[in-house]
DNA sequence: ACGGGCAGGTATAACGATAAACCTTCCGAG
DNA sequence: CTCGGAAGGTTTATCGTTATACCTGCCCGT
């Protein structure tokens, strides 16, 4: 239905290779002619079939990143940077969501989609590791948060165990006892982001000399703002003392500060809180919420970096990089 | 460099064809056949060429959502929501920002991007209305938002006006006498979502017998936290009295919230704050914060539904359907 | 006068998959 | 014994672009 090149030959008198080297801006081609083919194709209102250039040409200038969900604002973020950095070296971001539904599924239906990108950036972040290793792609692959992962591929995050320490380490110095960290892994400690972070909130009792109690270390079912406020809840309900507490991330804290101030406490007077991943929002936060802030511009030139080196390689086997951003603190109102 | 379906066919004695056959799941293919070609399949880790099926099939299972900015929470819900609705009809949902830089310039270039998907949903909010008309697709577009349209397309919006009203409504009738709205338009009341906002805080104030005092109409220059903060302050310190706000958005109701809470205004005891959009963040603010709720399930629905009918009809000549649905409002602690 | 080169263009063959038509066997009904 | 047809495949022709090779004048240097 739509028209092609072929159509556009026809009607200014040329071949479609005259139309492709027009519209290419390739040289072959003299000014009258080039000036015919422009009026057809404004007239006809012709777009190339990008797909069909695709194909041929073996590349579409478009690069996927995989979010696990689009409703938490740090993808929100991302994605809205990556755009901007592709954008300025000549590549097109799509973005699509992995964990819809049957839990890891569609990370194995999706494979086949990668082919259809230049490169690909995969959030990792509760995916399935043996999923992320099935990936036997030929396509650039850049993986971009924690987790056990092939070393295989490119690899950028920022520094999840220094950055939480000085989250608690800061808490700590400003007088807080009992400080928890919310969204915390128990267990043997693997390179999950939660567990990195737990690392971070031991190390910076221990760089104190002190020891932090397991009861403070606490689980939630999802990373998200109501799993903070219930955690506050259920934590005042047993009677837990706490004066500080160190959230997974600012969703997290979210919910905490407002489990926080149902239950009338107040913040940081009462209980300081600090966040992880400076989103906008923790600006607005009543308080302003104190954040590790993880250099959202350097992780995204890194990923640019990193894929735009895949491309060029055309294919070459390149020796994997991993890159760790280093985090500071941002601070707020949410701590003293 | 991938391996192709004829990689496959030679590896197992057979026509490339019946590869075909084999992974479309058709039935002219004997048992033992069938085995050994996806024996094969799984030893070369084959996967099928999108790019090429979209072009030889002229159609590739995907639609497109185009977002004017990632980073604003509404759009992280809207995806999330949608890439289930879809993916529950067998359509993959992939999402664009448009409004990436020089304004509007990537949505005439990503015009030909369209031709990719089976279908299109195009959020135009912040959308030049020129550069929506010059569509000419012949991929089904629906449209998502309010703005001066051209009626050819589907459209799928909230009812404004309506939730407007709601909201206003309840805040003069829980004692506000000087309700102001937030990212309010001033002027000839268009067809964009803040002039439909603002005449349902006109109309509220109408059918309560009030006149809305203009000076409350208070225009911002970005729909976001900060323009709400800064507005607050800005409003205060003109000494303007306000004991109710109805903010455009609940972005900007964060920002308002906040920039009461550093003036020392209480909510909702000194003044009342009514945001839109109801997006999942409102149940954590402090105070809740109360909002119009637009049914986003139910939008989907519509959005899903649309596209697929226009899917179906295959290209031929349909009645365009504008849907617009109920909004009402999710009473929690920022009203009285 | 002749060959080389360049400007301006065309013809052909892919890229990888699929739709549609076609070709064998083999089997059972009449 | 013959013929229709089902089962199981294969062949061929595209889908819309682009890379590559090729063609045709014509101008210019020697």
């Amino acid at each position: 239905m739509a028209t092609t090149m072929s159509d556009v030959a026809r009607a200014a008198g040329v071949s479609v290779m005259t139309v492709s080297n027009v519209i290419n801006g390739r040289p072959r081609v003299g000014p009258d002619t080039r000036a015919r083919v422009l009026g057809v194709i404004a007239e006809l209102g012709y777009q190339v079939n990008l797909t069909a250039r695709g194909l041929r040409a073996g590349r579409t200038g478009t690069i996927a990143l995989i979010v696990p969900r689009f409703d938490h604002a740090y993808f929100g973020g991302l994605a809205a940077r990556l755009t901007a950095g592709l954008e300025s070296v000549g590549l097109h971001l799509v973005v699509e969501q992995s964990g819809a539904s049957p839990e890891g599924e569609l990370a194995a239906l999706s494979l086949a989609r990668l082919q259809m990108y230049d490169g690909v950036l995969l959030s990792v972040v509760g995916l399935d590791a043996a999923a992320v290793d099935r990936i036997q792609s030929t396509v650039p692959v850049v993986l971009i948060g924690e987790r056990d992962l092939p070393p295989r591929f490119d690899h950028v995050t920022m520094d999840n165990v220094e950055g939480a320490r000085q989250a608690v380490e800061h808490m700590l110095r400003s007088g807080a006892r009992r400080v928890a960290i919310v969204g915390g892994e128990v267990g043997t400690p693997s390179r999950t982001m939660g567990s990195r972070r737990t690392l971070g909130w031991r190390l910076a009792h221990e760089s104190l000399g002190m020891a932090p109690d397991p009861d403070l270390l606490i689980e939630i079912p999802e990373v998200e703002a109501w799993a903070g406020a219930a955690v506050v809840e259920q934590m005042l309900e047993r009677g837990l003392a706490v004066d500080g507490v160190f959230a997974v991330t600012d969703e997290v804290a979210t919910g905490v500060l407002s489990g926080l101030h149902r239950a009338g406490l107040s913040v940081p007077e009462d209980v300081q809180v600090v966040g992880f991943d400076n989103l906008a929002i923790g600006e607005h936060l009543v308080p302003r919420l104190t954040s590790v802030d993880p250099d959202h511009d350097a992780m995204v030139d890194a990923m640019v970096e990193l894929v735009r080196r895949r491309i060029d390689a055309d294919g070459a086997e390149l020796e994997p990089r991993h890159v760790v951003l280093p985090s500071r603190l941002a601070l707020r109102d949410s701590t003293r």
